[in-house]
DNA sequence: TGTCCACTGGAAGGGAGGGCTT
DNA sequence: AAGCCCTCCCTTCCAGTGGACA
């Protein structure tokens, strides 16, 4: 029962701007119809028809920028797979048509090298997807690799299949841990009596295969796929498609969906973008009561998860990462614009030796540097100053006083803050 | 043209922490 | 309990570097 005073209530009476299910508008939500990508679709169920006839198809490599419908075309496949090995299930007498196929011996295993980058990890995963006994799990750690790849190669032997292993972001698995996980994959059809394994990469690094070793890479590119970027008219279509299952006609004003398209469409065609601007624009709308949703929801949504991007980013850095941003922040607050690596390092160093912490090596801040750039908090480029060195140009890149105020709400360097309670916190931390 | 600065960034390895095996 | 494995975070060492300057 919800009482009259529940603090869910009032929100709970407000109508919602969205018709049904509002994961529709999920990047991770598959269609029944993936719009523009019929060619990408065809092409890939060409190559894994073998799998249904009991044969292993090629090895495949599939690259593309972020929001190019490598994922959704990929679990598209895997989802009817399972949906022919569901009907083949339900009536015991297929289409003629099926006859002559294996559809219950494909199996997929789905791994997310993003989540999951490590040796061991992969393995793991892909093993644990033949068992169903907790016991015989292999466990998360302490296993030498040898066995678990033992065990992996007996489970996938266990019965004659074809396994179907879609590693997704492969590239961020392959510049963190080295290509052996591959080397093993790419390797084990020679150790298997009766199944049969065929891989899936996706990635959306072209180079990264520059860093396999050659046997490595020739045998893992068998095929490969290049998805280009959705233009601002394809954008279009994805979006209406979904909007027409996520809205009424009526909520969605008239340049909405055009506007999101153009925005995505901006950034490479990124059709994650374009959904993600879609549904938050949305939910602004929702949380405002507004009747429908307008162009002005859709800038609000752009600078929301632009935001929202930053703030998680500075909230998952480790505390010595957080301390070399706050120094960046501090000092160019202070007016210090363009600074170098040795001149973050000594900040850095000031602020730990005051609140009692043990610094870090300058090479290791030289690295977590390197990881704020990367992750756009920062811009940091080589120069060289002539006789006068070689080093990093390094500048914020993020709303310096939202950030400070936010890293120091961060438990964890409390301590720091406190050096800074009273007066102008900018003179007050003269750091150099 | 050679020197020199202030680093950069690769390589190797230590050690803590998680867990398994014997 | 001791020995082992893997990962993560870190240190130490050091060759290499771009370009101003003598």
């Amino acid at each position: 029962m919800i009482g009259q005073d529940n603090i869910f209530k009032s929100h709970m009476d407000s109508n919602s701007v969205f018709k049904g299910d509002r994961d529709i508008l999920r990047p991770s939500y598959i269609p029944e119809q993936l719009p523009h990508r019929g060619d990408q679709i065809q092409d890939l169920a060409s190559i894994m028809v073998t799998a249904l006839r009991g044969n292993r198809p090629s090895n495949v490599l599939i690259f593309g920028k972020t929001g190019t419908g490598k994922t959704a075309v990929v679990r598209f496949l895997e989802r009817e797979v399972n949906r022919l090995k569901r009907e083949n299930l339900e009536s015991a007498e297929l289409d003629d048509e099926f006859e002559d196929y294996d559809i219950d011996k494909v199996e997929y295993v789905y791994v997310n090298c993003e989540v999951v980058d490590t040796h061991y990890g992969v393995m793991k995963n892909i093993g644990n997807k033949f068992v169903e006994e907790w016991s015989d799990q292999i466990p998360f750690t302490g296993w030498p690799m040898e066995k678990v790849y033992e065990s992996l190669r007996e489970k996938i032997d266990e019965e004659s299949r074809v396994v179907v292993i879609i590693l997704d972001e492969l590239d961020k698995l392959v510049t963190k841990s080295g290509d052996s996980v591959l080397y093993h994959l790419s390797k084990i059809n020679s150790e298997l009596d009766q199944s049969k394994v065929s891989l899936i990469g996706i990635s959306n690094n072209l180079k990264f295969t520059e860093f396999l070793d050659p046997r490595v890479k020739s045998r893992l590119g068998e095929e490969k796929m290049i998805f280009p970027p959705y233009d601002a008219e394809q954008l279009k279509d994805i979006l209406a498609d979904r909007a027409g299952k996520a809205f009424e006609p009526e909520i969605l004003g008239s340049d909405v969906i055009s506007l999101c398209a153009a925005l995505a469409a901006q950034e490479h065609g990124d059709a994650r973008r374009a959904l993600d601007l879609l549904r938050v624009s949305a939910e602004i709308a929702e949380r405002e009561r507004d009747e429908s949703v307008t162009t002005d929801h859709v800038y609000r949504a752009k600078n929301k998860i632009e935001q929202d991007c930053v703030r998680e980013a500075v909230n998952t850095l480790p505390t010595h990462s957080k301390l070399v941003l706050y120094s960046i922040l501090l000092m160019d607050d202070n007016g210090s614009d363009k600074l170098t690596t040795g001149e973050v390092y000594s900040a850095y160093n000031e602020l730990t030796k005051r609140s009692g912490m043990d610094p870090l090596t300058q090479r290791r801040i030289t690295d977590l540097i390197s990881e704020l750039d990367m992750l756009g908090l920062i811009n940091a480029r080589v120069k060289s100053f002539g006789r006068r060195g070689r080093t990093k140009q390094i500048q914020s890149s993020v709303p310096k006083h939202e950030i400070i105020d936010l890293i120091e709400s961060d438990e964890s360097i409390e301590s720091v803050k406190s050096l800074n309670i009273g007066g102008n916190r900018v003179k007050q931390t003269k750091l150099i």
